[in-house]
RNA sequence: GGAGGGAUGGCAGAGCGGCCGAAUGCGAGGCUCUUGAAAAGCCUUGGGUUAGUAGCCCCGUGGGUUCAAAUCCCACUCCCUCCGCCA
């Protein structure tokens, strides 16, 4: 949620950033009218609930002295006042259910340094890391071998590492079943990733089911409950992110400044309905309702939060490093980054035998918008006198997400006889396998 | 699923319908004393709204009774204990 008084105070200024997302406006317009209106209105209702306090009280005096004509004068006074009272608290919370459903349904204001454009045409590669040299470097596609030109679902078919017909026959389209070594093959990236940062983040294991505030203080609702799943019996929703659970764990809480940065990780399943992407990218792994990934997520200062994003960003790139796959880092534009986010830098993994550079994470900065949603503060430290708190910025990437990731490695990894190479890194993971080759 | 008990400030824990935004203890911060520290003493210390140390709101949530509700009534949610069932 943006802030009302920053709208407030510096409306044109607020306006125009939201307005680089490419996105209708009036609302905002509207918006500051009824908090006018809802502030003007707030205070003639106070000043009446002032004055029926101070006669409640003097009926108490009244009582004590036994005069019982000027209690019931003064009875019937403030029984008059009541209804007034009554009258403009109604308009009160009718003007802030508007504004509170305008303002839950605003996106974040975009960082400054996020490049302005209207889609994904226009997001900015900042760099793209070469696995064959292992350094920044052009993208050159001559590097790869013909044998390498092979799509994951032929290759998983031929080795026996995917059933994608079962896991329809299951589930219907979108849902991944692995096999055998195939399925090491996940468990392992998982394992593999989890232990890579659980020095600098606190692991966490989550539910994955989780009530509606819990969503919406991600933003995932109430604007986009169509992309995910719910089950009504229990009024629970399946966490599409563990973004969800993880910011969601200090809602309502004040965190003290020495306490932060705070950093978690946690591997969990993701439920998403791609509602709005029927039909697209519908063979292999590239878009299923059910697939696991590991997720790194912050609490910090908003002086801190800049740091952090770096810091999550290199923490994401490094599995891809460790593993050697060629990725490229984007920056994303304000006509493509979410809503919930003030600057967002996507890792897209290069897939040789699709063609096709795969979005594996994608680490951003929220600001302040999640946390006012959820209602995360943090107490400064009290050094310089005292001061009240203040929102936190949360921050999250996927360390990565596991079916398109196992998609580009087996890919990347394929030999000129069929077969997939472990990569060293993973090898202990698997037994110390080297190779996945026709059983 | 059945039966009980509970929900109050960072934590613990009081609170006859008006004198309660709330005792007390702990914790935290500041000061005094001290070479420094500890101990001791003194003071301060919930959140929100607002230009505001004014007013108003917040004692799980939502309704109701009343001139007046943390306190009475109703509904709901959550937590704890016991029983049953089950990984």
């Amino acid at each position: 949620m943006i802030d009302i008084r920053l709208l407030r105070n510096n409306p044109n200024e607020v306006i125009s950033s939201i307005a680089r997302r490419g996105i209708d406006t009036t609302q905002l317009y509207k918006a500051i009218e009824l908090d006018s209106s809802l502030r003007s209105i707030t205070a003639q209702r106070d000043k009446v609930r002032a004055e029926i306090k101070l006669i409640s009280k003097s009926v108490g005096q009244a009582a004590k002295n036994l005069d019982q004509s000027s209690i019931e004068a003064l009875r019937q006074e403030s029984r008059q006042l009541g209804d007034k009272e009554q009258e403009l608290d109604r308009q009160v919370e009718q003007i802030d259910k508007a504004l509170r459903s305008i303002l839950l349904a605003t996106p974040n204001i975009p960082a400054i340094d996020c490049p302005d454009g209207a889609g994904a045409q226009d997001n900015v590669i900042l760099r793209t890391w070469i696995a064959e040299k292992g350094i920044e470097a052009e993208f050159d596609p001559s590097l790869y071998f013909d044998y390498q030109r092979v799509p994951h679902w032929e290759i998983g078919d031929a080795l026996g590492l995917l059933d994608l017909s079962r896991a329809a026959k299951l589930s219907g389209s979108m849902f991944g079943l692995y096999k055998g070594k195939g399925a090491a093959l996940v468990r392992a990236l998982n394992q593999f990733a989890l232990d890579l940062h659980s020095e600098l983040y606190q692991e966490i294991h989550p539910p994955s089911f989780v009530r509606s505030e819990t969503m919406v203080s991600t933003g995932h609702l109430p604007k986009f409950s169509d992309d995910a799943y719910y089950m009504e019996r229990d009024d629970l929703w399946a966490i599409p992110t563990a973004e969800v659970p993880l910011t969601s764990m200090a809602r309502d809480e004040i965190l003290s400044e020495s306490d932060l940065p705070m950093r978690f990780c946690a591997s969990t399943p993701c439920y998403r309905r791609e509602a709005g992407s029927a039909g697209r990218d519908t063979r292999g792994l590239l878009r299923l309702h059910e697939f696991n990934k590991v997720e790194l997520l912050a609490y910090a200062t908003p002086s801190q939060a800049n740091q952090v994003h770096q810091e999550i960003l290199s923490s994401a790139e490094s599995i891809l490093q460790a593993l050697k796959l060629t990725y490229r880092v984007v920056d994303l534009c304000t006509g493509d980054i979410g809503n919930s986010a003030a600057r967002t830098f996507d890792l897209e993994v290069y897939a040789p035998g699709c063609d096709m550079w795969l979005e594996v994470s994608s680490v951003s900065w929220f600001s302040d918008y999640q946390a006012r949603r959820a209602n995360i503060r943090y107490r400064p430290n009290s050094s310089e006198g005292k001061k009240s708190p203040s929102f936190i910025h949360t921050l999250n990437g996927s360390a990565l997400a596991w079916p398109r990731t196992w998609a580009a490695l087996v890919e990347t990894y394929r030999q000129s006889d069929g077969s997939i190479v472990v990569p060293e890194i993973l090898r202990p993971y698997m037994k110390g396998m080297e190779r996945i080759s026709f059983d």
